[in-house]
Order: structure tokens, then C-alpha cells, then sequence
DNA sequence: CGCTTTATCTTGACCGATTCAAAATAAATA
DNA sequence: TATTTATTTTGAATCGGTCAAGATAAAGCG
């Protein structure tokens, strides 16, 4: 399988050890993307019943690590991850109920990355997070 | 006193009362830029020291609200806050140890404030966090 | 200016996401 | 299969931040 290979490697390249866990966390986040670590920990479980929580929540913390997932989380809103990563995408936050979705960025491939002035820091990433309502509270708001 | 003048006039413009606590904590965040919410707290004692923690987020929270200040909050780092809103800047924020500095966006006045597909969202705001090294962390790691 | 109303503050308990630590388990290697 | 030690389990602890009830003080009025 596909995404199993692709860990297996990611892992025994990095020296860490291919566990059941870090197996069953990575599949529950590409199955759900944008989930809380609760929602994961719940998945993981489906299958897995006997792993802790502090296996997902070391397992997520890993994975982010290796590059193979990436951590969201907007102001006052608990951690999301996605197992989309690499394609420099960025997302939407709506800021009365806490609704996500993916956007890529206008600019083009390389959105923003390039400071004004730096102040000596050595920057990796731009990230993005537009802020606003989405259409559901929208219409709440009208209504 | 500007400062002074400026607040009242939003307060009351916003049907809220003046009160020490939310001048203290407004003149706090101006004299301590991107300072997180313990250091915002002794700050404020220096001058009231019967103010409580709790009105102190309770002016945080207001006073954000309000567009007087901003909160600046990424992953893994509790709150910080700043006095400087309205000019759309954004922060580079050291991976390693924290550090936090402004910087004004490459693009303009409002970098990539629109999204390519928006999920019909309205978006009112683009926030941008560059990642990297800060220069000691820099410095520290090639040591 | 003192009185009334009620927003705001003080106090202190509480919450929940995340982390810590020690003992038990299981992946990798020989 | 036995050995080593990275990971996991278990369960307590941490810590920003929030909640709630009673006390206080801004704002408006006579």
C-alpha cells in the first residue's frame, strides 16, 4: 500500500521505529483531514481499541516533525491536522464557529515567502490563515 | 494624553465603561510590545498592584475586540499581544526559542488578501506567520 | 454632590488540552 | 529466540485560560 510504504521509509530513514501507532495515526489523519486529536484518537481506536492517547499525541508530534503532517491551529482553537503536505497551501478559518477549508494561495507557488526585512532570521515557511465568516454564519448573522 | 484620549473615545463609543484596569492594560501592551499575558499582568501591577489577573484578560479580550490591540498566538506559544493595529503588518516568529519580530509584507499594503477560492467565505483578514531561525538559535546551532 | 443602577472587578475554584514520569511492552538486530 | 532499548501504557500533573458569585465602582440622574 501506498501510504504504508511511504512511512515505513519516512521512518526508518529518520531512525524511528515503524509502529503500530504511528501506522494507525497517519491513516486516521488522511482519512480525516483537518481533525482534532480527539476526532483521531477516536479513529485510531475503530481499529485499534488498546492505544493511548499519549501514543496518538507523540505519534502526531513525530509525524509533524518528519514533514508527513501538518499541525493547524488558529487562535483560540484547539490543534488540526492534515496529511496534505508540501503543496504550500494555505486555509480559511471562520471566526464564530471554527470551520476550516483549504485555499491555495493566490500569489502562486511561493506565496509571500519572502520578508521585507528578515531581521536576521533564517525563514522556512510563510504561513497563511485568512480570517473570516463562513457561509453558514454568514446567513446566521442575515437571519 | 493621546493614548489616554484615544481609548476613551473608543470605549465609549462602543457603550463600555473606562476603567483602570483596561487603561492599565492598554498602556502595559504599548510599553511592551508582543509581551505575553504574565508579563502584561506584572506590568500593570507595577502601578495598580490590586488588579486582578482575571480583569486583566477581561481587558485583553475587550480591548482586542475592540481593534485596539492584537493578539499574536502561534502553534505551541501561549498569547502575546500588541499595541500596533491597522497597518497590517505581520511576524516572523524563531521556530527554536520564541523570539518574535514585526515585518511588513513583501507584497504591499495587503499582501495576499484574497484567496483564490474562498469556500464562500467572507474574509476580512490575512494573517501571515513566517517560520524560521532567529539569528542566535542560528548561531547556536552551527556552534 | 450623593443615590441608584448595573457593568465590571475580585476572589477562588475549575477546566481541558497537553505534557511528564515510571514501569511495562514490543520493534529491531544478532 | 534472546537482547537491547525505543515506544507505549498508565495515571498523575501542569498551566493557560475560563466560570461564577458576591463585592465594587463607573455613569446617569435628581
Amino acid at each position: 500500500m501506498t501510504t504504508f510504504g511511504g512511512i515505513e521509509k519516512v521512518l526508518r530513514e529518520a531512525s524511528m521505529r515503524v509502529t503500530r501507532p504511528r501506522v494507525a495515526v497517519l491513516a486516521a489523519v488522511t482519512a480525516h483531514p483537518h481533525a482534532d486529536t480527539e476526532t483521531i484518537i477516536d479513529a485510531v481506536r475503530q481499529e485499534h481499541p488498546t492505544i493511548s492517547h499519549q501514543a496518538v499525541y507523540d505519534s502526531l508530534k513525530l509525524l509533524t516533525t518528519l514533514g508527513l503532517l501538518r499541525q493547524i491551529q488558529p487562535h483560540g482553537h484547539i490543534a488540526r491536522y492534515e496529511a496534505r503536505v508540501g503543496d504550500n497551501h494555505h486555509h480559511v478559518v471562520c471566526r464564530s464557529c471554527g470551520a476550516l477549508a483549504d485555499v491555495d494561495c493566490a500569489i502562486g507557488a511561493s506565496p509571500c515567502l519572502h520578508a521585507s526585512d528578515d531581521h536576521g532570521f533564517s525563514i522556512d515557511e510563510a504561513e497563511v490563515i485568512y480570517w473570516g465568516l463562513c457561509p453558514e454564519c454568514q446567513s446566521a448573522k442575515t437571519a
